[in-house]
DNA sequence: ATCGGCAGAGAACGATCGTTCTCTGATCTG
DNA sequence: CAGATCAGAGAACGATCGTTCTCTGCCGAT
């Protein structure tokens, strides 16, 4: 039940889209406009501002990722398979060509200093995919202390892949989690 | 034989300090300039430009980063302990009360894709820290792939701790950097 | 002592940008 | 058909910021 009109949600596609590619301060509302066909009063009739429509964005891009990963571990069965899909996953985001690292940690570092609802949209989708992580650890039967590791692993390669601007990093991150998954349950 | 003057130095220092805490574009110059003490004609009689500024902090962040690491590593004495020592660093730069991630990372995510020199001296930065972890990797005796298993952990307990806010990430990186080395020394 | 140049301070400039306002035309109502 | 309401387009406003300019006073040289 999506309350979003059809004109708010092509807003925030194309904000997410030059919001990512350049940066949030480097876009401007009337490239938005003229980005979208949306008029700046239209525009400002479905957003309050342009802090609210990167804080749309920001809730769109976690709702992406958390069914992105949810469609990667679907195409396996084991919990320890389920945990190497998040980094299958990264690989193919960062061969679509337009990756420029993870949005909620650039736009932490852009504005999370002086807008505190970005930091914490920030926090919040780190917190999420650390339970998401936990979860599919405690099932694979491993210590907790996994966790972490997997998920720092993850964080790891996005920055590392942007920029390089290669997804060896990927390859790389799932070789290590592969290791330590081994090693918690071998323990 | 640093050619800089030591008012280059000092606002150096200052643009450092309120670029990392607040984002670059969140600071102006006169603020700077009120930071400094230094007039906006002298600030600009030793830099060209904003701009200017920017690039001379990430090549002081670069060296400071570059002699901390190996401080860090001279307090021990195998290429093990130096690769594990990585990892105590981070945990004191975590724990120093300003941390706010990685410069070079929060610098790309904002200006990276609109001013290339910041995209370069994130990817220098990178390489040249990559390229330490492989030199002591190779000490160790252990196979190259692990180099970049360990930047990774590196770079992901940077992000992980700055926006948890928690210097617990370098714990977790550290212990799975050791499971890393011995089961790539094992083999 | 006077003149010339230099440096500092901050006012001013020009450009930019988020947001609002005005004007126009269309649609709906009675 | 007349009048009123609404939406669209983009001009305009007001604030901000990087950068430059002007003015003032100081210092050294003669």
């Amino acid at each position: 039940m999506d309350e979003r009109s059809d004109a708010q949600k092509a807003a925030i596609d194309a904000a997410d889209r030059l919001f990512y590619a350049r940066g949030i301060q480097a876009v401007t509302m009337d490239e938005l406009r003229s980005e979208t066909g949306i008029s700046l009063k239209k525009l400002y009739s479905l957003f309050d501002s342009k802090k609210a429509i990167l804080l749309a964005v920001l809730d769109r891009r976690h709702e992406l990722w958390t069914s992105g990963i949810a469609r990667a571990a679907d195409a396996v069965s084991t919990p320890t398979d389920r945990l190497l899909s998040i980094y299958d996953f990264l690989h193919d985001w960062f061969t679509d060509g337009n990756y420029r690292g993870c949005g909620f940690i650039n736009a932490f570092g852009e504005l999370g200093a002086t807008v505190p609802a970005v930091a914490l949209a920030a926090r919040e989708q780190k917190e999420s995919f650390q339970r998401y992580v936990a979860d599919l650890v405690e099932q694979a039967g491993a210590p907790a202390s996994l966790a972490p590791q997997l998920a720092i692993l993850a964080e790891g390669a996005q920055t590392t892949a942007a920029i390089s601007g290669s997804a060896d990093a990927a390859r790389s991150a799932r070789d290590a989690a592969e290791i330590l998954i081994d090693a918690a349950l071998r323990r």
